[in-house]
DNA sequence: GTTGACACGTTACGATATAACATACTAACA
DNA sequence: TGTTAGTATGTTATATCGTAACGTGTCAAC
């Protein structure tokens, strides 16, 4: 049951971010290139800005961190670039939390499902290959065809589980 | 948005509302009588308007209908009512849609998954047990302990996809 | 050198949700 | 019976999230 914290999903395990975060970065980039899509300036910031917190962030909080660096301070600036990556499988919307967050593995056909701790908000991004077969068949059941799925949980993390006083 | 909101489908077949509506109703009185919870006037007439629209809705909307009826008309009367009937299982929150849909099939466990036609706006609450299975043992990989779940589906329903260019 | 597509920026606003506080009902009980 | 504690409802005010609509700059195609 308790999973050993150097085998779980990235967000619940202890590693390099910087390092994790370049390597995603230079495969988002080979990957825009292979699709003809431009990550340009903002958008690749944008990613990065994601990747580096390793976190879901907010929208505005994004936006916040591109009006720093000298991007446009409105609304509009965070959420193109957000749905940009979105869209090219770069980041993920967790629609729980009105969070995006970069995606850990893009390129690789997967759809993932999130695991969000109320304990310490911290979010894991894991391979759901077996929730989206079963959604499939229940699709396919009532004739409905999926085009995109979320699929997010609620409960506490590894950690948490641990220190039952410290969850809200 | 479908032609006569009141009778748009929620689930991708034809029957009769009023009666579904009276018959959950009535399992939702007998429910909260057995959990000791109050289904006080308010929330009686939450779940009303959400059975008798028989589709997903915001809160916004479902508070407009209460204030008609003579209940608060501001935006905390509507979500405490809707946050009731989701916390009791009498209703769902779709959040992709950011909206609220009455629990088909109160009082009996299920973990729904919705599928959501992007062309009509119909939302569909479909029985997704093996889901809930796949999702238990991915939690159960990474140690993670879920308390709820939320597994939404954007793509078409069965009428939609014979139409194709009625599709947005 | 004009056209068309796209990206980026802005202003302005709309939509969704919650905090904080006041008032009333109800049930338990001295 | 009066008090008290808990719960429910209502309010005002504000926070947070998201988008419509439009102007400007860039760049490649013709």
């Amino acid at each position: 049951m308790t999973a050993d914290p150097d085998t779980g999903p990235l967000a619940f395990r202890s590693h390099d971010h910087s390092h994790c975060a370049d390597g995603v970065l230079a495969e988002a980039d080979a990957l825009s290139e292979r699709q003809g899509v431009k990550l340009t300036p903002v958008r690749r910031r944008a990613l990065e800005i994601l990747l580096r917190s390793h976190r879901a962030m907010g929208a505005y909080e994004v936006l916040e961190r591109l009006a720093e660096d000298g991007f446009g301070k409105q609304p509009p600036v965070a959420y193109r670039a957000l749905d940009f990556l979105v869209d090219h499988g770069l980041a993920h919307r967790i629609r729980r939390l009105n969070a995006f967050a970069a995606c850990m593995c893009p390129g690789t056909a997967h759809r993932p499902a999130f695991f969000i701790c109320h304990a310490c908000n911290a979010v894991a991004e894991a391979p759901a290959d077996a929730v989206g077969r079963a959604m499939d068949s229940a699709a396919e059941a009532i004739g409905f065809s999926v085009e995109r799925m979320n699929v997010e949980a609620v409960g506490l993390c590894p950690a948490c589980r641990e220190v039952p006083h410290a969850a809200d």
